[in-house]
DNA sequence: GAAGATTGAGTGTTCAATCTTT
DNA sequence: AAAGATTGAACACTCAATCTTC
């Protein structure tokens, strides 16, 4: 089964969470301990990481989101999208997205407006305040990215990012949609 | 739920996360992609698992957070614990843990006690109804999550928590303590 | 003074309900 | 009826301040 070639790394066989979830696998042989491992990890390198970005960006008065929401705009053709388009770009609900929109609108950064041709969809645009904002953020967050990563070998970062690739195109509900101007397609609200 | 069978997933060159990063990258070549990719994909891969598994669990009023919680007290030795090293386990900051502690309390699956050798800190007891809880809590995820990773490849998934395991001893910033009883060292508060 | 735990304010998310437009 | 967006309640987390005990 797995092959394990943990190689340069000396001490530290097993760490907090294999513990844990080997502790409990022992005694009840029917769960998968790669599964229950995994799940675990993921969290828990996903809070790591926003903590750490979170912590770099505060000192700009960023949240975490804010890169993310700007940035998806930012490649827009036109810089403009909808709210719709931004929904499925994100992985939240629609709730949170009025929400940030709201702020990112209040901190002059986007505009909203009415699509004409259907009024039900609202269209977001990149301000020119809010494009050098996205370009600030952007070069910011990219700064202590490379700081938080810098203790991981190279080869294992790309290898994540592969496998979380195939991981996410295989679990993802739907997403035909590769992020467009407006289309009025694919379920919402969530 | 979903019968929806959208096997027809053989090329898919690119992503949505691709073609964000991949863009922006183009016009910027200072910034690295696979940090940028990385670093999106863990959060989106950690919400969706943190949706599936919550929404699968919502039918027996469960958080997320509770099968993590109790299962760190069920392996812990006499299934007690102290809430510091509850916390060091956790990877969430003390305000969460005493707020999780209370409507564990509440509902009647532990128990806390000021600790007699050092009346600073607290012991948390696992109940016997706290016990079958986590029995239960345990089973229902294991089985949630099966689900959740049937169409990844079984390779991938175990690449990834080995990779992920990397991640984390490279990049957690303390934790020499492998989660025991009531040792009051490492620094907390966080 | 420092460590462990608790509290309260502020933030952000989900979920369900609502309103408008198609 | 159904889709898009908004609203408000409930919940969980972070951060900073506080209180007790060492």
């Amino acid at each position: 089964v797995s092959p394990v070639v943990i190689h340069s790394r000396p001490a530290k066989e097993t760490d907090r969470i294999d513990e844990i979830v080997g502790f409990w696998c022992h005694e009840n042989p029917a769960l998968d301990v790669t599964l229950k491992c995994l799940t675990m990890r993921l969290r828990s390198a996903s809070r790591l990481v926003d903590r750490a970005l979170r912590q770099e960006l505060a000192s700009l008065d960023v949240e975490m989101w804010e890169p993310e929401m700007l940035l998806s705009l930012r490649q827009a053709p036109g810089m403009q999208s909808s709210a719709g388009a931004l929904l499925r770009a994100s992985g939240v609900t629609s709730g949170a997205i009025t929400n940030r929109l709201s702020r990112l609108e209040g901190s002059g950064w986007i505009r909203r407006q009415v699509d004409p041709s259907d009024r039900r969809q609202v269209l977001v645009t990149l301000t020119d305040a809010g494009r050098s904002r996205a370009d600030q953020l952007i070069a910011a967050k990219n700064l202590s990215e490379q700081r938080f990563y810098a203790d991981v070998p190279r080869e294992t970062l790309e290898r994540l990012e592969r496998d979380l690739r195939t991981l996410l195109t295989a679990v993802e509900p739907d997403s035909p949609t590769p992020l467009a101007g407006g289309e009025p397609d694919g379920p919402a609200h969530r």
